[in-house]
DNA sequence: GTCTATATTTGGATAGAC
DNA sequence: GTCTATCCAAATATAGAC
């Protein structure tokens, strides 16, 4: 597989590149699912799940509404589809920049500029994995909880290690594993490409402030 | 009126009551009213606004599928009452806190615990007042848009002051005021009623974290 | 693999009796 | 102000030709 993995410095992911995420046993998404896995991105994103008709997917991705059927079984795989390899990318991003660090304060800060800075470059996608979740059948539902549950634990595993390395002061550390990643994930409902901000600032200021939420005083 | 309002210690408003909220002047809001409204409120905090069927929403509220109309125009001025009026209570509740407060540390505590608190004890209203709003028409996506602006500027001024005074140190005020709202709101993604801590943890809790993130150090 | 045409269901909203 | 009955538009998904 090409070495495509963004850390939190390298340059990002395109949203294409992401999409056509490769299975484990290698794989054969073909340019045509691709592009409408990112019509369907676009317009879930914007206008949510159950707001967006085949027809519209179908349509931005250069299709006739039945064309969508040969690649997709359903509307619901189509957002299982989306949402699954997004919670794959934005969990690796995460496991890498944590890796990468040589320090807890760094590996935090590492973190959380990194995942706000997926959320914003990513904001469509980012809004998928976290609001279009509840839209997914109980068994994809299941599928995308344990990729969740992967995700908590890395932000949990730095603040256990920074506290036991005497770097960090955490009172609770479920709750101040929560509100960090609150602080990231929120970027999606509201970071627009029109901001001021760029999603380098938004990594930049988050980083910083995810360190200051913990950092012994 | 009433003196229903809640601070952030105070007793909290109950569902009902919220919706209930008398109009500027004078009111007529009846009791069907106030049910179809709470029904709405659970059913769009469930499934999402396009997910509800107006049938639901009726029969939740033990009114034929046409008993809705009586009472609103449509699906979506059901909508819009409930996010008017839920952004309504939350400023009134926000505004209350930072004028209680005799110091700009303890006017921010208490602004992030009181809106913590909100978001976890009226997760639903919190999920439509955040997440439902863009299924708005543009007009009364606007008449919201104004309320949410008092909301942020709350938040801003108590940022400043604390600067102005020397208690806090802020590198960049809407930055920082952004990810305080964070904090707070994504509780509404996250809370559960059955998870481990109370609504009144999370407030304790998300109100220090939200003084540690700007405290002078 | 893509199309046109269409089956079938669902759902917002209304008509009109009581 | 609530009901039963229903209209009609929209939307998911399929059939079958090319």
């Amino acid at each position: 597989m090409l070495s495509t993995m963004a850390t939190s410095t390298g340059t990002p992911l395109s949203e294409q590149s992401i999409l056509a995420t490769l299975e484990d046993s290698g794989d054969t998404t073909g340019a045509t699912a691709v592009r409408l896995m990112m019509a369907a991105a676009d317009a879930f994103a914007d206008r949510g799940f159950h707001a967006t008709t085949t027809r519209d997917i179908a349509s931005r991705a250069g299709l006739s509404p039945a064309g969508v059927y040969v690649h997709f079984t359903s509307k619901e795989d189509l957002l299982f589809e989306l949402s699954r390899r997004g919670h794959q990318t934005a969990r690796d991003q995460l496991v890498a920049a944590a890796a990468a660090a040589d320090s807890p304060t760094e590996a935090l800060r590492s973190l959380i500029a990194g995942f706000s800075r997926w959320h914003a470059e990513h904001h469509q996608l980012g809004r998928i994995v976290q609001y279009e979740f509840r839209h997914l059948t109980p068994q994809h539902r299941d599928t995308v909880l344990a990729l969740r549950k992967e995700i908590d634990a890395v932000v949990r595993d730095v603040l256990v290690r920074g506290v036991a390395e005497g770097e960090f002061e955490v009172d609770d550390v479920p709750a101040t594993a929560l509100a960090l990643l609150s602080l990231a994930v929120d970027v999606a409902r509201w970071y627009s490409p029109e901001i001021r901000r760029t999603p380098a600032d938004i990594a930049r200021t988050n980083g910083e402030l995810a360190v200051r939420l913990v950092a012994r005083r």
